[in-house]
DNA sequence: TTGACTTCTTAACTTAAGTCAACGAGTTAA
DNA sequence: TTAACTCGTTGACTTAAGTTAAGAAGTCAA
């Protein structure tokens, strides 16, 4: 039975049974419970994460408040912007549930890289990829209403709203708690 | 003289000559009048841009409106999220402005980035660079106001808005025309 | 030169998000 | 068992963006 982080992959290329062996040797686990901080604003950061099981949000806080800034979930990759640089981290990591991770770093990334060209190849595709998602995203968040992000949140991805609380979606919707409880009002009466 | 593409890449990494030499012959440049239409929704694409001189717009229509995504101007590269593959594009490119540009597409691409693995290694990290980019900016957008989002263009890219019209740069803000002009005239009273 | 456009601005009005305050329900800890 | 929290909701009020319409200035082409 193939691990999920080669599933992953395999979903971009196919990978070789050499690189498939090396990358099931390299890998390594990590568990956190519901609540635990993997990454503080102002802190270094070695490590990146491929998610198993669980959800993880990374927020900064701006005028005393938190910011949602993304929620990662199962078979997402979460990479510290300041990953492996000498600059402190300019938000935090937590886990929103008990979470099960691959954990990688630079260090042996790079040396993976050498090893197999093919890997490091595959990271550029998938940085493309989600790079391409991401615009996507933005470009709609941008040119939506509030209420229309809520809606569209509520399409792609319905099982966030079970797992996150109503501030925390909020503010990942750029709005206030108050406003998003009135969205959700308004909607019922529709 | 070292050629634009080449100092905008060994920002990144030291260039072997190889390389350089490599990227130089196989560069090759097009000019467009301002008004030219790069892309157009609905078709596909493979090519890709590095611009030199002028600005490129991004946008797409949705209401009977415009909808601008990006603005990129020299030293940017322009990537359409559909080039090589048989999807149709979902969004327009056009110049605002005379623009010179080195093009590139997938083919000579991958037979570059086998040719020379370095180039591939280098593309990754940008990749990397611009996803860390794009996130902060779309962060910073979700939790700041439409005037804020203003004075911050007006930091970081004053002279996009000697570039683009008024309604251009409003829908690049998320807001209508009228609302841009509202929002400068607050400010000038302060 | 004229007329058709586009761009930007302004005004009046509508709509909805932000702000502030309060409340009930549920949780946690002393 | 309280007391102190957090969370979601609601209400009253403020603020600013959206909408619609109109007009002034500039551009372009017949």
């Amino acid at each position: 039975m193939k691990s999920k982080i080669l599933k992953y992959l395999s979903k971009y290329t196919e990978i070789t049974e050499q690189l498939e062996n090396a990358i099931n040797e390299s890998a390594y686990f990590k568990s956190y419970k519901k609540g635990d901080i993997l990454l503080k604003e102002g802190d270094f950061s070695n490590e990146c994460y491929f998610i198993l099981e669980g959800c993880i949000r990374s927020y900064f806080v701006k005028d005393g408040e938190e910011k949602t800034i993304e929620f990662y979930t199962e078979e997402e990759v979460v990479t510290p912007s300041n990953i492996g640089k000498s600059t402190p981290s300019q938000y935090f990591l937590e886990c929103l549930e008990d979470t099960v991770v691959n954990v990688g770093n630079p260090a042996l990334e790079n040396e993976m890289y050498h090893k197999y060209p093919q890997l490091e190849s595959l990271s550029r595709v998938i940085a493309e990829v989600i790079l391409t998602k991401q615009q996507e995203s933005y470009t709609a968040f941008k040119s939506s209403t509030p209420e229309e992000r809520y809606l569209q949140l509520l399409k792609t991805r319905p099982n966030l709203l079970q797992r996150a609380s109503q501030h925390q979606i909020a503010s990942y919707l750029g709005i206030r708690p108050e406003s998003l409880s009135r969205i959700r009002k308004r909607l019922i009466n529709k």
